[in-house]
DNA sequence: CATTACCCTTAATCTACCTTAAGCCTATTT
DNA sequence: AAATAGGCTTAAGGTAGATTAAGGGTAATG
């Protein structure tokens, strides 16, 4: 719980009164290694802050193929939003990669806290809009370089993820084939 | 200014007291077709809302070739929020594709909405997930599918921006040259 | 401790998409 | 109305990355 506290100072503090109301809104769970808390077909009825371990955020192709569309480690808050609000199912899958702790907020908990602790609203934006920009700036990466240089930009982006996460887990968010990043870390070493 | 308040009632009402705060914090401007309301290398001053006219955001690679982010028409916001937030040098590039009327609101004043109308951080907060939910969503698409897909998936989600764009516009935005998308065209013509 | 599942790599073949180049047509600008 | 820029298409040849298949290594689970 302190891990989130901690969180939400770093945005913009929080006095006692505010710290009692959320205390009871929020729930910690252990999870196992490849358990998951969010399946397709579902509805996404949390927001999910990770303390503890690594998760990944997926979509499942035609095919069947998995293609990671985010990661989650300490400090990083996921859920499939677009689930959440509209309260339709969702595409996606969050699995965890490690064993994990985590801190849940349900959706009407979520609602009671926005409209009983106005400085939430402005964390949540500052959240939401960190997390936009990220994205956008993978969108722009993704289709302005090769796989090589992405997979580079990654590992400085993002150095403790690249050790803990398999290749094959990297490949997924790169969007290439486990094989072809074979191939470019082959290449790396050479030079 | 009655756009935006109708955009901003579809997701909170403003009463009558909070909209006199608004007011003189929002600049009405005319912007002509291929006029730049953000440049490389430029901080991002301002949130910008569309009130007739349609804009394309975009960066540019080191080969100098445009790779369209996001549109933006009628009742959509566009800023690069990144840059706009932390004041550092913006890569994008936010230009007019066709005549438009906007709305912009600078960082000071928008700071200044954010402390005196509590409701409007709920409201970007809302907005912002929108936008980060279409964006994940393209995210998963991009990488799910081949060129066609994409292609016709654009055309089913954005039916009034395909009308208006033209078709270099839409190839650089789904990430292929213009002559591969003439070639899909063709395809599907025959199909 | 064994065994299964998963992970990493190599290499050959294959395909979606790019590059270059050229020609025509339709908007803008002068 | 002329000039120019921008947009659309076709086609040939080229490349990044996918697919398939197979072997060896390492970590998770019973």
């Amino acid at each position: 719980m302190q891990a989130l506290i901690d969180h939400f100072k770093q945005i913009l503090p929080l006095d006692d009164d505010e710290l009692a109301l959320l205390d009871g809104r929020v729930n910690a769970r252990k999870i196992k290694r490849k358990q998951m808390i969010l399946q397709e077909g579902f509805v996404c009825k949390h927001y999910t802050f990770v303390v503890e371990g690594c998760f990944k955020m997926y979509g499942v192709d035609d095919k069947g193929y998995e293609h990671n569309i985010q990661f989650a480690a300490e400090g990083d808050w996921i859920a499939d939003i677009g689930s959440f609000h509209s309260k339709k199912p969702s595409k996606l899958f969050i699995e965890a990669i490690e064993p994990a702790e985590i801190l849940q907020i349900e959706i009407k908990d979520l609602y009671f806290l926005y409209n009983n602790i106005a400085k939430l609203n402005r964390i949540f934006k500052v959240i939401i809009e960190n997390k936009f920009v990220e994205l956008q700036n993978r969108v722009l990466q993704n289709f302005s370089s090769t796989a090589e240089q992405r997979y580079l930009s990654f590992l400085e982006q993002y150095p403790n993820l690249a050790n803990r996460l398999p290749n094959t887990q990297i490949a997924s968010y790169l969007g290439i084939t486990p094989e072809f990043l074979s191939k470019i870390r082959k290449d790396l070493m050479k030079k």
